[in-house]
DNA sequence: GCAAATATAATAGTATTACTATCAAAACTG
DNA sequence: CAGTTTTGATAGTAATACTATTATATTTGC
């Protein structure tokens, strides 16, 4: 998996930047600086001063990179989803079922990341914690419908579609894999974040596997229920 | 269900407001306003000088009732959770089987509110979008672990406890009872959320039934698939 | 190697937000 | 009806989320 990101380049909707981040060296800081501020301070808290004083540039120069906070949270989720799907397609790929395809998407998702090189400018490590916390802000807003027409959340859309891909295989018949897809993911993060904060209220603890192993249940129970009866 | 409230007082933790809205009519003004205009705004852009012009009088009098906007939205999402608390305690009483009693927790937890008559000045309604929208923001925050031992997520805990036991009187040998329940929840906000806004990543439509049968699925197939098997 | 274009720095400024403070007028309470 | 509590009216502050302007680097194209 590590070579994976040296010949590929994530690609992000442009309408997420003003100027594409990628391009320059200070551009890189900005995203590189925003993981580890968004991560310690937490979104709220996070401002444009604080990311300028972070890389020693004054915050109108991060506005010519990123329109405001909240796009910019956009991108580093959409950065996630990208590299996400091509863990999840390099952990199917050459696989022969699609129930061990599955599995091994599941697996790919679930997996806490822990990373000991930086390849690149971009902390997965902590850019999954944001993921974790910060994800849902950015469609649970009023503007959700303008910015999904515009197409900011198509990495996310994508992915899900590659499971419901593989969803719909295991079970032409069962009626519900987007809803089953989006679920998965979602309840990954909820999950992971109540084991962390409130564990009184879920079974995961710290581990991945005790959510890995529920997760899995779920989906093969589901996908097998109405097959096995009818 | 309607005379549920007539005599019973849902109870919010109090650490939760300044000033008990419930013991002046300002204080139910303040609540009755502020639930119509957040859900009309989204939480992002609701102020206290807005909820001020709307009920006529100057933020700093919203102040000696909450601390904040935040402890106001925890209020309201408190709130909610105690209201369907009874809900669903109702929707079970008197039922025989826990499998029943799980079927009609589904359903109270599921069921899109409509409400013709206002009965108190909270409208169940528009409560219920915005718990949908806005209830994650209560704990996806930096200060959730200080929140959480003040005790402000009780009434949501309460809940998943109740469904939990239910879970574990169905299956005493499932192995992730909290996960389910906070996972159910969790899925019907989310689900329906994906309905109204992205439909693309759910195959829940508008109406209820599919999420409902989505979720009544997906929780007796897991609480089948261990027995069944071993 | 230099002019022209572009990127960044430095600084200033604005409207709004999220409060806090003060004091007077109302309204209830014993 | 005196005293307490509640509310209104007003002011003020620090921070946020930007926008604008100008000067200085830096890159690039010829």
């Amino acid at each position: 998996m590590r070579e994976l990101l040296s010949n590929l380049k994530i690609q992000i909707p442009e309408q997420l930047f003003v100027k594409d981040p990628e391009s320059s060296d200070l551009g890189k800081r900005i995203v590189e600086q925003s993981i580890i501020l968004i991560d310690d301070l937490g979104f709220e808290s996070f401002t444009f001063k604080k990311l300028g004083a972070a890389i020693g540039s004054p915050e109108s120069t991060i506005y010519r990179y990123f329109e405001n906070k909240h796009k910019l949270l956009l991108y580093l989720i959409s950065w996630y989803w990208a590299w996400l799907e091509y863990r999840v397609a390099f952990a199917t790929a050459n696989v022969a079922t699609s129930e061990d395809q599955l599995r091994n998407c599941i697996t790919a998702i679930c997996e806490t990341v822990k990373q000991d090189q930086n390849f690149s400018h971009i902390n997965e490590e902590l850019l999954q914690r944001i993921v974790i916390s910060e994800s849902s802000k950015t469609f649970l807003t009023k503007e959700v419908d303008l910015e999904n027409k515009n197409g900011y959340f198509q990495n996310y859309k994508n992915l899900i579609e590659r499971l419901v891909r593989i969803i719909s295989d295991i079970n032409p018949d069962f009626k519900h894999p987007r809803t089953l897809a989006s679920t998965l993911l979602e309840a990954n993060h909820l999950q992971k974040f109540f084991g962390e904060h409130m564990p009184s209220i879920t079974d995961c603890e710290r581990k991945d596997e005790q959510l890995i192993q529920f997760i899995e249940t779920m989906t093969s129970s589901i996908l097998n229920y109405g097959t096995k009866r009818s």
